[in-house]
DNA sequence: GTGGTCTAGACCACG
DNA sequence: GTGGTCTAGACCACC
């Protein structure tokens, strides 16, 4: 039940190794790729979204080192979703990310903490 | 009445020139620099911070395009603060640039409005 | 008496051939697998752990090479394990291999003996 | 006083990127670099030591993600040896990881702690 | 077929 | 000058 749709963008500011691996992290994140599952091979997927091999490798080869996939020559590379703390912990490490960020903003812009909420729940509306 | 305290890492990932010119216009919508206040000039500011003069003259580039100060040649460059409403406008764009960006990623995590509140609260307090 | 249980791991680094091959390799120097033993067929063993039967090919053809099996057409392969200081030197080289490849990290790492000992202590309880 | 000899082995089975980076890691670990040292170039590095450009990379980046050196676009690559329980918990990592492999080897192979002691004693002699 | 390593180029932003 | 990203190939071991 594998769902993999990645849409990638030249002109984003972000480079496309980084695009293409927040897609699929986010993907097993949410649960939509299950533990062991197997993810497209390196050449297929590199053809697929016109990019380079390596720029595929480096994607499976980050995911590896964070512990979100396992790569095996000859094999593929699979999903690793089996740790639930793992992927709820990493989801709060991603959110603190960009409030800390949030944060340091309003504060040196002298803006405080309910006006903060007030304008998360307005944007949160429009977005 | 002019404050004006820079401070630079050479470890942070962002550019020199960036860091700069963000600390100047936080000072501005800060109201800390004062409509027609007269910025170091760029030679005395780059051996102040010693970096490239090269690094100053963009900080002031970047801002004068984006209206924040003028440059004349031979006088100097001004702060240009005198439309109150900008500024605040100013203010509640970046704030809300990164609230978009936070309200993304929550939605792509499965996280709710009401749980983001309360994170919000918890990370400003630790922050 | 022939004991052979075979454990593999589909996320461990090593090859499966290597995995395989090790273990039998452990199970004659421990002398579960007595001289003149019958091991299993190329085709049944490849069953049995759902492997491909070109990986057992591969494991039985080493273990031939490095001395340990004999494989005859039509018969079978046989474990040989005649010569008892073979075996007992084949063990101390197979540690030496690993004492050498720790005291050079350790050398390297300006570590003394006396605190390799301590820590070959500490690691051994926790094992 | 920066220190850094490298000698990389074609015939070993190790690959060239991990080489580079373990004698750079051992270098910052033994503190024969120092804090803030400033790192070959990439280019130069690739030069002298006749590897492609994108080994060197991976090299610095890898030991970025470990945070042993920081590397900035425009400035080069930096030594990070500030944290000196980073360093001292890197070398005990290391030697544990050797060691775990070492005592499972032993165990499957029936030696026990006493001899493995004798037979460091032994191999640290010779080595 | 698969991933792992390596090469020899290129263009970009930063200083 | 520097590192950061990306491309288009190649050879290898493993399955």
């Amino acid at each position: 039940m594998g769902n993999l749709n990645i849409t990638i963008s030249n002109t984003s500011e972000k480079p496309l190794y980084e695009q293409i691996k927040e897609q699929i992290k986010s993907a097993i994140l949410k649960q939509e790729l299950e533990n062991g599952e197997l993810l497209p091979s390196i050449r297929n997927f590199s053809t697929d979204l016109s990019v380079s091999i390596l720029t595929i490798r480096r994607v499976y080869d980050e995911l590896e080192k964070e512990g979100f996939v396992s790569s095996r020559a000859g094999k593929g590379t699979f999903v690793l979703a089996g740790n639930k703390d793992l992927i709820e912990d990493t989801k709060r490490v991603l959110i603190e990310e960009k409030l800390i960020g949030l944060i340091n903003l309003a504060k040196t812009l002298d803006m405080d903490i309910e006006e903060l909420h007030r304008m998360l729940d307005i944007v949160y509306e429009e977005a």
